[in-house]
DNA sequence: TCGCCGATTGACCGTCCGGTCAAGTCGCCA
DNA sequence: TGGCGACTTGACCGGACGGTCAATCGGCGA
């Protein structure tokens, strides 16, 4: 809502995005009322619209943010490995220790690409990754010896593993991220190899 | 909320299942409200209070018959298979055909698995697909040369991979069932076969 | 034809919620 | 020390929404 912010306006804005990642993690977006957020505070209302236009310009600034942390963490990940199979090895050891470390982001994630308005956005940074995904599996194709399937389709597979077993085992069963990750990679990697 | 019900009231109970199917998996639960389901029946709010307690009550039989009827189709599609890889392909390709053909029931699923009360009744369901699915893995390790990993983290795996595919190809891009269904078979018992 | 009862109407209620705003407070700089 | 501007307060508004209910309809059995 403001440009100009002082030291301590930032941190204020800073403290109103925490602690609305943590409500909303907690209990969803919508179910979750900015009376909550301020509350949580124990500031006024007017505190929020101070620093933020509406509820939803908050969660979008969220979801982006949380997105290029994420991308962020994979590219750090992968480069420098040539091989593309490595790669994709790294690209999902990265995500999984970063959902792991960011357990509100991921539980946001999932509250917003089940929402009207939010989904569009997820979508657009999910094809990013998934574009990613795609170039390295077209890559092994013609590199190495790997199945002959569509790759975007192997892609969205690749994706939707990492996914569940994040949600189901790093967030819902607290497992470490290695043991995860292992089998991430165990499964994914023999899938993509031809037989 | 009521017992007796004359056939043309089982009629109307269940076009109001009908009407408010459609509108959830268009708009989402919460933003469809109730009004807008008897609107666009054409009748009075007091119709959809005459057949359900409340607005939770019909999602949650929603919730319910499509669970009911998905689990029942992956039943009569595994019934009679022995071998336990053969009885994982026929059961994505029964739940994927299932998908397909409701795609409404699969929207409001994935609106369900975000939202704080309808989750767990979700979940109750899943765990038992997921139960279905660990069973025929374990079976394969001990029958035949199975990749010795963590069945059920592989059950989990397996499901992240159909319901992705589902989503992005058979709902978003309308793709044949056969080509959705051949890549996620062939990715996921390449991924269960020992390497 | 009468009366019962399943079915229907739609105005109305209480509540919640996102967002506004007039009235401050506080600290820094001229 | 005066005043400016960043920051804060919390009562209030308008609208939406789930749910209620007294009144009414209409088809069917007696």
């Amino acid at each position: 809502m403001r440009d100009k912010l002082t030291p301590k306006g930032r941190e204020r804005r800073e403290q109103l995005l925490r602690t609305a990642a943590g409500l909303f993690a907690e209990r969803g977006y919508h179910p979750t009322s900015v009376s909550d957020i301020v509350t949580a505070m124990g500031v006024g209302k007017g505190v929020f619209y101070w620093y933020f236009a509406s509820k939803d310009e908050l969660m979008t600034e969220i979801l982006r943010s949380s997105s290029r942390e994420l991308r962020r963490r994979q590219q750090a990940a992968i480069s420098g490995v040539d091989d593309p199979l490595d790669r994709i090895e790294m690209g999902i050891r990265a995500s999984l220790a970063w959902f792991k470390e960011h357990r509100d982001y991921f539980a946001i994630i999932q509250f917003a690409a089940a929402d009207e308005v939010f989904a569009p956005v997820l979508a657009r940074n999910d094809d990013v990754a998934l574009a990613d995904t795609t170039r390295h599996i077209s890559e092994a194709v013609v590199a190495k010896s790997i199945a002959d399937l569509d790759p975007v389709m192997l892609a969205h597979a690749i994706h939707g593993v990492v996914g569940r077993l994040a949600r189901d085992f790093l967030i819902d069963r607290d497992e470490p991220v290695d043991t995860v990750a292992d089998l991430a990679v165990a499964f994914t990697l023999r899938g993509l190899r031809a037989g």
